[in-house]
DNA sequence: TTTTGTAATTAAACACTGTTCATTTATATT
DNA sequence: AATATAAATGAACAGTGTTTAATTACAAAA
């Protein structure tokens, strides 16, 4: 019949058109500062309408996060063809500095927000999914390291931890604007400065 | 008279009241969730009363962000007793951490949220006074450090930031839930696992 | 072509929010 | 007791997320 497809396809093409309004808000202007009415009215459509195709305000936001997560992911694989397994773990690095920084709110959302875990604590599931895979791709990375020798005396999980726990808190100390602690003139490049003595402290480890 | 000063004494105690209702619906609620209304209600006062005493939402939050730091840097102070001073910087880690987690709303609110910021950046302070005293007292051990020969081969600026952004990277993963992708038996350490990585990493460097 | 059934959309309503302000209340001084 | 002043109030404004009864649009059946 064809038609079922046709209505079907339009059901989706309105949920990908409020997602696209809802990001885009949400990156202007913020989480916290968009309303529902506001989504409504770039979209042309009433309030109402969105929650039929999501939940809650929430749900919009946790679409977005998971989609921030497959970006993120698609610049990771491209790391693959690197051979040694030190250098792929500070292409990792870099990347994700890189990604955090061109994509602030992004970062935000996937990374700082607490919105997104209250999601998966009010459904029903107990993992963050988008964010284990993102570590295990670290974990396994290291493990390589490790089994080539490097960093002796130091444990898997903890050290995965620790080096991302370090990316992490540069990034979102630069996001959420504490930087301006640091000297004046290093401001800009505090965040370039302090990756790169952290792969200096991992090279002589 | 007296009658002024007992006057102005009981200003002082509604704006204390005030302070101490906020600062208890904003840790129980957390700060998005607890309105105007909420405090005025326990305080048994009237919204419009609050307004008399702080400009708006913002300030109340502020001068509770204020004095969380006043209270890390009491617990900090302790330390300069400790001659050594790679000890010294230890032990500001673990107070640090230490102060993060039992004090999570608190940390939340000075390391993570961006309304004080917003608040800075609205009066006229260019300057965010309360995390400057905070990182000039870590710089200021990192270069006793550097002085008595450790950390050779590194720049006291970066490396101050990358301290910081490492234990700040721990403890706000674990504040805002994002070690759920730990291994499920490490969790609850992971945190002082990563920094007794850490602290092993510093001895050897 | 008209009727029917269903799915999509809407406007209105509810109970909130931060904030402002004219009015009322309380109280110290004259 | 009257006055001046500072403090507290409650109503109002314009917004919020969300729910729901009513309406509209439209494909399928008669």
């Amino acid at each position: 019949m064809g038609v079922a497809e046709r209505k079907e396809r339009e059901k989706e093409e309105l949920r990908e058109q409020i997602l696209t309004a809802a990001k885009s808000l949400f990156l202007k202007k913020g989480v916290e500062k968009t309303s529902i009415r506001n989504i409504a009215d770039l979209i042309e459509y009433s309030p109402g309408s969105i929650y039929h195709y999501f939940k809650d305000k929430d749900e919009i936001f946790y679409a977005l996060h998971q989609g921030g997560f497959q970006q993120l992911m698609a610049k990771m694989v491209v790391i693959n063809d690197l051979p040694h397994p030190l250098e792929r773990l500070k292409a990792m690095g870099r990347i994700y500095v890189h990604f955090a920084l061109e994509n602030p709110d992004m970062y935000d959302l996937m990374f700082i927000k607490e919105a997104p875990l209250d999601h998966v604590a009010r459904t029903k599931a107990l993992e963050w999914n988008e964010g284990e895979a993102t570590f295990k791709f670290l974990r396994s990375t290291l493990r390589e390291c490790m089994e080539q020798g490097y960093f002796q005396g130091q444990e898997e999980e903890a050290l995965s931890f620790l080096i991302w726990s370090t990316v992490h808190g540069m990034v979102s100390l630069s996001i959420r604007r504490r930087c301006e602690v640091v000297l004046a003139d290093r401001q800009d490049t505090i965040v370039k400065d302090g990756l790169n003595a952290f792969f200096n402290i991992l090279d002589r480890l």
